[in-house]
DNA sequence: GTAAATGCAAATGATTTGCGGCTGG
DNA sequence: CCAGCCGCAAATCATTTGCATTTAC
C-alpha cells in the first residue's frame, strides 16, 4: 500500500472525464471526487472507506451515492470491483491487467503483475470446462507488514 | 456439474463423522443431512440451496441452522467456503487442492486440478509483498453449457 | 444429566431503491 | 430547460444473534 504518483492520478482523471463526456455521463462533483479518491490509492478501499474520504471534501455526499456511482463506473469500465476474502466489495482504479496478493491476516489486497501467466499452458481438464477468457491468480499468504507486527 | 460417486460420498461422510467424534462435535440429524447434501454435489451450492435440499428430508430445519452448521464445518476444516463472482457464499466438500473455473455467464463454478501451479516460479515482485502460502487460480470464461444455449 | 445444538424471531450490516428536489450541459 | 443525479429514508438480501427448548452422548 503506497502512494500513487500525482501524474498517474491526473492521467486517470483525464480518462475518466473523457469517457464520461463521450458516454453522456454527467461529470458531477461527487463523481469526480469519488473517482479521484479511488485513483489516488492502491489500497482497494471499500465503498464505506471511499465515502469517508469523499466526505472531507463534500460533507453532504451520501453513502448510497457512493454505491450508485461505483456501480455506474464499473458498468462503464472505469473501475474494477475486487472480490476479497472478507464480505465487503472493494474497488480499484487500476485497470491494467494484474493479479492480487491477499494477506490472510489483515485481509489487505496488493496488486502485482505476472505477464507469463497469460501464456501458460492450461491443463487439458480445465479447457474442457469451457472457453477460458482470463486467468486470475490470487496469492494467499502473510504480508510483510503483518510479519513484522505479530499479533 | 456432475454426480458424485456414492462411494466417495460414503467416504466423505465417514470422515465427517470421525472428525465430529474426535473433536466433540455432536453428530445431529441436521449436521449429517447438511453435510450429505454438500458431499453429494460438485455444484458449490449456496446456503439457501443446501437449505432447500435438506428441507426435503428434515422439514423442520431452519435456515439459520444451515448457516451455523456450515460455519462450524468450515472452522473444523470439514468443508471449504468459496468466494464466487456473485455476492453469496458457496460451499464445497471437496477438500483436495484444486482451482476454479467460473462462468461469467451463469456464475457456475467448476473444480479442476493443476498440480504444476504449485511449483511455478513466482514473479520477484510478488515475493516482495509477503510470504506466499498458496496460489489460487480462477479461470474466467464461458462454460460449455452456456456456449451451447446462447442467451 | 448437561453442555451443545436447534428453531424461532428479531437484529445486523452491506447494499439497493423510490421519490421529490437539485444541477450539469 | 430537463434528463440525469443526488440526498434522504425506507426497503432488501444474505447472514447473524439472543433466547428458550430440545437432544446427543
Amino acid at each position: 500500500v503506497s502512494e500513487i504518483a500525482g501524474e498517474l492520478i491526473e492521467q486517470r482523471l483525464k480518462r475518466f472525464v473523457d469517457v464520461c463526456r463521450c458516454r453522456g455521463l454527467k461529470v458531477t462533483h461527487q463523481r469526480l471526487e469519488i473517482f479521484r479518491q479511488l485513483a489516488s490509492t492502491d489500497a482497494h478501499p471499500t465503498a464505506e472507506e471511499i465515502f469517508n474520504r469523499v466526505r472531507v471534501q463534500l460533507p453532504r455526499v451520501s453513502l448510497d451515492t457512493v454505491y450508485r456511482t461505483l456501480a455506474t463506473m464499473q458498468e462503464y469500465g472505469l473501475i474494477a470491483r475486487v472480490e476479497a476474502l472478507d464480505d465487503r466489495g472493494r474497488f480499484d482504479a487500476n485497470l491494467e491487467r494484474h493479479h492480487h496478493f491477499v494477506c490472510t491476516e489483515c485481509k489487505g489486497v496488493s496488486d502485482f503483475y505476472w505477464p507469463s501467466l497469460d501464456v501458460i499452458k492450461l491443463p487439458r481438464e480445465a479447457k474442457k470446462l469451457g472457453e477460458v477468457r482470463q486467468i486470475c491468480a490470487e496469492l494467499r499468504g502473510i504480508c510483510t507488514s503483518c510479519q513484522s507486527q505479530p499479533g
